[in-house]
DNA sequence: TTGATTCCCATGATTTCCCATGGCACCTTC
DNA sequence: GAAGGTGCCATGGGAAATCATGGGAATCAA
């Protein structure tokens, strides 16, 4: 079982465009660089994709094989595997965090996705989404009415448990 | 048959967001972490979700990972799924109980639940939670509502045989 | 040569680590 | 069955390490 990403925070984000990877997330991408070693910077993934995403999407680099084999794994020209690797071979970019614990996001990025100061970080398993902090928690307001909705006290756990919709 | 938690206390938190495991929800952690071993500092996972909860839930390595298979279960992009993934992967932090029996709860989630100087535990079988001990016992109205229907005299235990509703 | 990018150093705040203490429960020994 | 011992438990305090962040000099690119 691989460590996975948990938790959100917001990050102050320089004129220079770096950002600190909080702490935890750190170790998770330490873990999953097969390269990585005891006082090396780990390397990981960054997939920005096109004007459809509004935010950065973050892979360790075990995970972006993961996915490197499934695209393999796909029927050769087909349309759908063209879109996959357009988006994880083209629109993405390797990315090393440095000894101060920070990576540097070219300001191409941060244009992209409307970064100026701060940038919200979200851990998702085994990846992690870095988000205008504005931009998200508008992003998904299905979630938030499904929330809503739920009778007072209800346990939302339950949802594990229905079944397939 | 896993080990449950059992029991409820009051504990001290101090300035450092310091807090003592009750000793039994200790040994239960440590049989829920299939990493642990004597010695060592058994781990797992807060839940601390949205605004809408006003309490902490501890999972096991075990039970956090039942969720997890759960959720990857779920249909792929559904509402459910993603409000599921939000709470569990993002609202969520990992945790490692210290030498001397104690986690730091972060100011983060002190704050967010109102805990200032005490906590109370209370165990939930498979999870427990940690709550501001004014809060709790205010929260949930449908289980007062429930008990205080009971006919004078009833046997609550008969509410385990009731068919599902 | 001028703005951008990288590297090195600095600092306050937080978090972690290590050591310390009083209390209670249980055992033991006479 | 009383006095003392032993060990775990809850809690505290200070030192040390880590974290997030900032600034400037060196280097690069065009």
């Amino acid at each position: 079982m691989v460590r996975r990403f948990r938790g959100e925070s917001v990050q102050k984000v320089d004129a220079k465009g770096r950002v600190s990877i909080p702490a935890h997330f750190r170790r998770v991408l330490e873990d999953g660089d097969p390269n990585w070693s005891e006082g090396k910077s780990p390397e990981f993934i960054i997939v920005y994709g096109d004007h459809r995403r509004d935010f950065l999407e973050c892979f360790t680099i075990d995970a972006a094989n993961e996915v490197d084999e499934k695209i393999a794994r796909m029927p050769r020209g087909s349309v759908k595997r063209r879109a996959m690797e357009q988006l994880f071979n083209g629109q993405s970019l390797p990315a090393s965090v440095d000894e101060t614990g920070r990576i540097v996001l070219p300001s191409k990025l941060r244009q992209k996705i409307g970064i100026d100061t701060e940038a919200y970080f979200m851990a998702m398993g085994d990846t992690f989404q870095i988000w205008k902090p504005e931009t998200y928690g508008s992003h998904d307001t299905a979630v938030d009415e499904l929330l809503d909705s739920l009778p007072a006290g209800a346990d939302i756990w339950t949802l594990l448990d229905e079944e397939e919709v």
